[in-house]
Formats: C-alpha cells, structure tokens, sequence
DNA sequence: TTCGTTACATACCGGTTGGTATGAACTGAG
DNA sequence: CTCAGTTCATACCAACCGGTATGTAACGAA
C-alpha cells in the first residue's frame, strides 16, 4: 500500500527536540518516568515516533537529556538567583528564597511536586545513570547554597563552627521533604509552614543569634 | 484439553493473604507501584492469580492493603516504639530515634529509600484513595511525635511557646527528606549528616537551650 | 454421604508498551 | 541539476500488562 499524504516540515530540528523534551518533561512529572507514555508525549509535542527516535536512542535517552537540559536548568534558576549576585546576608536571601518558593506555586505544582525528586525517588534505585545525574544536579543546589553560606562566613554573617556543605545538604533535604509530605498532605499550609520552620532555623546559624533563635512558630 | 496435576492446599487462606502483602510490599518497594508486576508479585508469594484476585478485586486493592495493613504497622513501630511509654525527656527519645535509625539501616534499605514516602510521591498526585491512606499514615506519625512533645510542654522539658503539631510535621518532612536525598546520593554519611543536624535542631526546642543550641556541625 | 462454599490453579484475552523497519520529504553542497 | 545526508512519518511487532472465565480440590455443615 503506498504513503498516504504527508505534513509537511515546517519546524528546525532542535525546536522539535525541544518540544519533545518540554512534553516529556510533563508527561514524566505527572505519571513518573517508567509509567510515562511515548505516544501521549508524542501527541503533546506534535511529532511521530521517527522524530523520537531520530533524536534520541531511547526512552531512557530522553529521560535522561530531561533532567539534563531541562530539570536541572529550572531546579537552579528558581533556586539559586538570590543567591548568584554575592548577596550582602546570604541567609536572608536563602530565607526569602524559601518564603517565596512556598507562595508562589500553584496548587497543581503542589499537587504533583517537585520533578527533581519524584524522578529520585523513583529511578535512583533503578537506573545507575538516572542516579549519577540525578545526583549531580542536587549537588548542584547543595553546592550554591554551600557557596553563598560560605561567603556569609567571610562576611561575617554566618558563623565559622558549621561546615556550610552539611548545613546547605540538609536544607536541601528538608525543603525537598516539606515539599514531598505537603504534597501527600494536599495542603499548602503545610508547606507554608514547614518552610518557615526551616527559615526559622536558618537564624540558628548567625553568630549573634544564640539568644533569640528558636522557632516562634505561633502561626505560619 | 484436561487440566493436569493439582498443588495440593496446604496454607490458611490468610497465610495466603499475608505472603501476597508482604510479596506485594517488596515488588512495589523495589519497582514502584505503577511498574509493579503482578506474575512477579505472585511468583515471590508462591501462588497464582486465582488466589490474588480470590483476596483483592484488583491491583489497586492490593496496594491499598499494603499501606494499611504492613507499611503503617512497620512505620509507627520503627518510629514511635521509644516516645509510647511517656519517656521522661521526649526530646531526647527523639532524637535517640532518629540516630537509632540513621545506624540500623542497610544499604539495601537507604538505596530503596522509604517504602511509604515512595508510593507517598508516586502515587497521591494519581490516586485519590492511595493519597488518603498515605496521608493518614504520616498523619499518625505526625501525631505520634507531637503527643511527645506535648507531653514534654507538660513536664517541662520542651518549650511552651512553640506548635508540637507544626515541629512534629518538620520533623517528619527532614527526616523523610534526608533519606530520599541519602538515596539519591548513595550515602549513608549524607544520611547520618542530615539527621544529626534534625536532632540538633530538636535542641532548639528545650527551654534553657536559647544559649548553646545550634548546629555544631564539626563532624558528623 | 451429600452439597454448598471457600480457596484457589490454569488458560486465556484485549490493550498497551517500547522499539524497529522502511521510505519519503526536505536541505545543502557541489 | 544531482545526490547524499538529515529529518522525520507510517506501519508494524513481540512482549508484557492487568484482568477474567472456568474449573476443581478441599472444607464444613447437615
């Protein structure tokens, strides 16, 4: 039987690859990566399997450049701006970081998570490469926020006894956990409230802060 | 064509029930629930689809059953077995929990993270009724830490002026937090760190503690 | 012993999956 | 223009999936 009629193409080929990278990203952040459909990704980026695979060996390829090109890049843009320009008080702008992490997401964001951890959690144990690259872009946020600790130390507005790498890994942490049991949770108020407690905790680390840090935790 | 030789029954039907759960418990654990397979499930219980589908109407029952009736269980008993008997200093309990369960874990363990937090982001934004029953399992562990620390405001060991409910949903968020980082990073010392740091933070939490609370972070 | 119920085992099914084979339209170099 | 390389579209496939239909051995009550 010959060829029917044929689209024409009128796009270049990376502007394809990134419509499917941008689709795969979405379809990979709702369903997870293992459940995540090629067909339903390819009708959200409009292209066939031929420019699926002419771009990419395989659906862990995709994965892959996903959390490369795409997670990665967002993950630091909204995390680690404050804190790219010196900041005079690094951990002010880390607790404003937080504080407007925590309003400004929509509730479908808070529905489905975080990208970055959701494909942790579920790949790391699966997929060695999944984890290496997984884990290169948390010790991509570790390490920003390592840094600007480490110049409040030399500024002076952070004190010298904490290692700023434990401190930045377990703010990490802790946001990526407030995130995941709001998320559970269904409730913003929950993320809300365990982000202000992590900025609360930040305050622990000035070097004047020893009387009045603690968290208040009247409200929030 | 006849059928051929038959197993003979030697197991109580809920023996049956409870090698599916706990088989079930190890496939979802490893793989994740969507990605989950039955014939494997079935093969690591020793029995059929007959006797899966004679205790569950469907997959999804059978994962509900396995947050209900075999992760809670597993969940509250690791974590809230020292704060049950009203410890004199609940706080120290606590973290004594926390650093119990930083050290008793094996590799296998910190690589396929927590059972409850995986399904917890793969499945909530997918299943409402996966989501509730997850909710409420992390519901009673929030409200098991938080009955500690209220009975610490009682005896007066913990501070007055903080919400037991909120520190306990912090808690429960780093520590969760840390393990899907740990895994991720295939560290156990990232792991031990991160937790370290939680319990220091409980420190903040005692009344006489304004002078001396904070990380210390030297090592760790 | 009879007989309904429980507790499975076996065989099978339609649907979906990731992946492939093939060919055609387009592009740019010569 | 020619032609080779790029960039896809289409058709197709084997494997696996959750679920079902059917049958039967064991059990308990009468």
């Amino acid at each position: 039987m010959p060829r029917q009629r044929r689209k024409r193409r009128v796009r270049a080929p990376d502007v394809t690859r990134q419509r499917l990278l941008e689709a795969a990203l979405q379809e990979i952040h709702r369903r997870g990566f293992q459940a995540a459909s090629l067909d339903t990704i390819l009708a959200r980026a409009g292209v066939t399997k031929g420019a699926l695979y002419h771009h990419f060996p395989d659906k862990a390829a995709l994965g892959y450049a996903v959390v490369d090109e795409v997670v990665k890049g967002l993950l630091l843009e909204r995390w680690l701006a404050l804190l790219e320009g010196s900041p005079a008080d690094p951990l002010a702008a880390l607790q404003q970081t937080l504080r407007h992490r925590a309003a400004s997401l929509t509730p479908g964001e808070i529905e489905l998570g975080c990208p970055l951890n959701n494909l942790a959690q579920e790949m790391s144990p699966l997929d060695e490469q999944f984890r290496r690259r997984i884990d290169a872009t948390f010790d991509a946020w570790r390490d920003g926020f390592a840094r600007a600790l480490a110049r409040g130390q030399e500024n002076g507005t952070v004190r010298r006894d904490v290692d700023p790498r434990k401190i930045a890994a377990f703010v990490v942490a802790a946001a990526e956990g407030s995130f995941g049991l709001a998320k559970s949770a269904g409730s913003r108020a929950m993320l809300r409230s365990n982000l202000e407690m992590l900025a609360t905790f930040l305050d622990t680390l000035r070097p004047e802060a020893a009387a009045r840090a603690a968290p208040s935790a009247s409200r929030g």
